[in-house]
RNA sequence: UCCCUGGUGGCUCAAUCGGCAGAGCGGGUGACUGUUAAUCACUAGGUUACAGGUUCAAGUCCUGUCCAGGGAGCCA
């Protein structure tokens, strides 16, 4: 007999005089004669309430029957008499899969700190809030797609491994194949050579270089895939592994990305209000009451949008006291960031055309020669949620650009290609998605929207 | 990496001025014919993160180490 999915179950339209659900316990209560099972299946949030009489044949398994463990049910779908659910699963038959414990078994019926639940990761898939939290991972992934596909946004694999040391977006995970015993790298001469690739390589920072290549020729683009970055970040923000979401468009300027950006945050926001809403009611219930009017002001208001020289002079008249002072030039700090997004324009707020000496290589320059066409979304709470830019095409304002910031041309020469050869305006930017989940949850730690969190000095799982 | 706070049964926490290590939940045993954080009774469970030190006496004070949380930097 086939399984169905509690989520199916709970959603009939009239009983059933045979159904068979599978899933794990979680929670048992016993009367003379009867017993309770609470089941989950992990397709979705609510459990279903399973009724076993002493009178089904294999009853005696019920006293290991514990928080846990994993059983098949087969019997009936029936009204149930009881308050608090409309069906219940009327036990004919009860078989148990998978015992659990019940003095070793870690999760409990009752809270567990987010704190103990990140030490037993293997079995937090289990819980209210971590099943919730993956399924709208899920659910805001699909949502991420369906968005790009509406818009004629192909999705391209850019590298994993990658030879460039010039993403220049933060510390790289070296890669090797070279034996680990007695290894320094000497003064001089390619200590490479007899690696893998024969030169230096690394876990990629960024898709992006390869993002601009692809959209030469594809017109629209966007990554969504893993990004390493090896700082020794020990924040709730930051990840040594995350998935980051890479758009990249020709024939776009920086009006076109800030545009972009709203609509996608837009988009996926409204996508999981409609598909996750008793996921969401979870974490507006238990984690933060004032979610939901947040996702709602999110999605109905257009975001603030300020240039950096507008942003400074806000930052001026707020007449705080900064721990790092406010100048023209300076660069936001979370102080800054915060205040903008959570105190004075209480939503989302877009901040564009950065000076170019804080903004990376590639970014536009715009005509004051001063300032980059680079735009940073800023949500409350998560502060930077994506950060992106037009792109510079002029090959001669990107070389020199390049020599600028004291690297190396050589390093370069595909990227410069795309500038050499029918370079055409064009514009991306990157989101991570874990923020993105953060948002929407309202959950606090980025190792919570992670099932196998990566931060310094832990890799466990 | 820096700053702050913390580490006590399986989990969450308490322990006054340095003076007998406790509770709730969870577990076990039993009771209960519709429970739903089930209820009720009984019961077991501790090298107070680790290593030193001060003291008649240390969970408590001092030093070091490790780990965790929050804030900052770096960034998405």
């Amino acid at each position: 007999m086939q399984r169905t999915q509690i989520l199916d179950a709970l959603n009939a339209e009239g009983p059933k005089a045979e159904i068979r659900v599978c899933g794990w316990v979680r929670t048992r209560r016993d009367s003379k004669g009867f017993s309770f099972l609470e089941l989950n299946d992990g397709s979705c949030l609510t459990n279903i309430q399973v009724i076993v009489d002493e009178s089904v044949p294999t009853y005696q398994v019920i006293k290991d029957v514990h928080t846990g463990a994993s059983v098949d049910v087969r019997g009936e779908l029936v009204e149930s008499p009881g308050k608090g659910q409309r069906w219940e699963v009327r036990c004919t038959e009860l078989i148990l899969l998978g015992v659990a414990d019940a003095e070793t078994f870690p999760l409990q019926k009752k809270r567990h700190t987010d704190e103990f639940l990140r030490t037993i990761a293997h079995l937090r898939p289990r819980t209210n809030k971590y099943g919730a939290a993956f399924r709208i991972r899920s659910e805001a992934s699909y949502a991420v797609h369906n968005f790009y596909r509406e818009r004629g946004f192909f999705h391209v694999h850019t590298p994993i491994l990658t030879g460039s040391d010039c993403e220049g977006a933060g510390e790289m995970f070296r890669v090797t194949t070279l034996p680990v015993t007695g290894a320094t790298k000497p003064e001089s001469g390619n200590y490479f050579e007899n690696d893998f690739f024969g030169r230096e390589s690394s876990l990629t920072v960024s898709g992006q270089l390869e993002a601009e290549l692809l959209t030469m020729g594809l017109g629209r683009v966007y990554t969504f895939g893993p990004t390493f970055r090896a700082e020794n970040s020990n924040t709730p923000r930051h990840a040594a592994e995350f998935w980051m979401i890479e758009p990249e468009m020709a024939f776009a300027d920086i009006n076109d990305d800030m545009d972009l950006g709203e609509a996608m945050t837009k988009h996926v926001v409204q996508h999981v209000l409609d598909h996750c809403a008793t996921d969401l009611n979870l974490f507006a219930s238990f984690v933060d009451k004032e979610l939901m009017g947040r996702l709602e002001t999110l999605v109905k208001e257009p975001f603030a949008r300020v240039t950096y020289t507008e942003a400074i002079d806000i930052l001026l008249a707020a007449k705080k006291d900064w721990e790092y002072p406010v100048s023209w030039g300076c660069d936001l700090q979370t102080e800054h960031e915060r205040y903008l997004a959570e105190e004075h324009f209480r939503k989302p707020v877009i901040v564009r055309d950065y000076p170019k000496e804080i903004k990376a290589f590639y970014m536009r320059l715009n005509d004051d020669n001063k300032t980059v066409a680079a735009m940073d979304v800023l949500v409350p709470r998560i502060g930077e949620l994506i950060g992106g830019s037009q792109r510079e095409e002029r090959l001669d304002v990107l070389e020199a650009r390049i020599r600028e910031t004291g690297q190396n041309l050589d390093d370069y020469w595909w990227y410069l290609d795309s500038r050499r050869f029918g370079s055409v305006p064009h514009a991306g930017f990157g989101m991570g998605f874990e923020r993105l989940l953060m948002m929407l949850t309202g959950i606090t730690n980025i190792r919570d929207v992670i099932p196998f969190p990566r931060t310094p000095n832990n890799i466990e799982f």
